[in-house]
DNA sequence: TACACGTGGAT
DNA sequence: TATCCAAGTGT
């Protein structure tokens, strides 16, 4: 049998029941591709029914404010996605009355949707012979050939797109899409691979030779840089000090609590220490309790009820503090 | 090309 | 605890 017909056969009968699968919408599955973007489906499954519910049309998400959908996207991560959705969407409406165009040039262009959603978005949506190219499969791929190839590099994801595009003759482009894509995240994953369960196994190389560890290849990746910071409680009145003049460019929407890489703390009392690894650098953070009359106030500072807590977009490492002294002490 | 860009789960 | 990483995009 042919890998297309292996794959699409083992996809209509294994793959997983998720709720972006079931409407066939163009715009729920638009925003699927992109919450699931570097993050697990677990994670991004509770967001998305929000979404769909707060934002059900591509008009809805267009028109609504942006510090809305930031709110909405709180928690999940690489928040410019969140802002090319939203960009994205007013796009759609102004150029394309409000539905994605099933065309892989058009769609490339909206803001947000590169190479490989607009691959998944013509395949799965609009049934079009175009490959989406994503980590997993890159990483079935590469095993099932020993690709030596480093899977960073732009020439490699070209090389596996037309590879994939010959694969995919024929097939159901929505099925063996999404089949490829389920395989590597069900069955041929980084570690603790089931090759024993594999459609494709009689075919792999990597599994022939025992070698599925060394595959696929890429450069590691650099260590994140570390920063120790002071930040600060400040409570007054049943409010918190909060402030968005932050320098860092990290999270740009998002309020914080203040925070400094040198302030004198002798006359402060010292809470605890807080750890937060983001992608590409780590914050140790020493939290103090300052009173209203030690801190002078500076722009974008503001107090905040606690009531008022809650609706404010907050970035997570913060929120975390927060969340942990209301606990302990208030 | 290399790097910035978040978070939480698995091992 | 340390490390890796999970359906990438923009610059």
């Amino acid at each position: 049998m042919e890998i297309k017909d292996e794959l699409t056969g083992w996809y209509r009968q294994y793959h997983r029941k998720l709720i972006f699968r079931e409407s066939g919408d163009p715009y729920a599955i638009w925003v699927s591709e992109i919450m699931a973007q570097q993050t697990r489906i677990d994670t991004m499954l509770a967001y998305y029914e929000r979404w769909m519910k707060d934002y059900p049309t591509i008009e809805a998400l267009a028109s609504a404010p942006i510090e809305k959908v930031l709110k909405s996207w709180e928690g999940l991560g690489y928040y410019n996605r969140a802002r090319k959705l939203h960009e994205g969407a007013q796009m759609v409406v102004r150029d394309y009355q409000g539905q994605l165009p099933a065309n892989l040039e058009q769609l490339r262009a909206i803001p947000g949707i590169g190479n490989y959603t607009a691959g998944a978005i013509a395949s799965i949506a609009f049934k079009m012979r175009a490959p989406a190219v994503d980590g997993n499969v890159l990483r079935v791929i590469s095993r099932l050939l020993l690709m030596a190839d480093d899977i960073s590099s732009q020439k490699t994801h070209k090389k596996v797109y037309d590879l994939v595009y010959d694969l995919m003759a024929d097939s159901d482009p929505s099925d063996f899409t999404q089949g490829l894509m389920e395989l590597g995240a069900l069955i041929c994953t980084p570690l603790a691979w089931k090759c024993e369960q594999c459609p494709l196994k009689a075919k792999c190389q990597a599994y022939a030779a025992g070698r599925q560890a060394e595959f696929p290849v890429k450069k590691a990746k650099k260590a994140p840089a570390e920063v120790d910071l002071i930040t600060i409680i400040v409570p007054k009145e049943n409010q918190l000090l909060l402030c968005r003049d932050w320098q860092d460019g990290l999270m740009e929407g998002f309020m914080r609590l203040p925070q400094f890489t040198e302030l004198k703390t002798e006359h402060l009392k010292h809470l605890m220490k807080k750890k937060h690894v983001f992608s590409h650098r780590i914050w140790h953070m020493d939290v103090y309790l300052a009173d209203a009359s030690q801190i002078e106030l500076k722009p974008g500072w503001e107090y905040v009820s606690l009531e008022q807590l809650d609706n404010l977009s907050i970035v997570t490492a913060h929120r975390k503090i927060i969340d942990q002294y209301r606990r302990k002490y208030l």
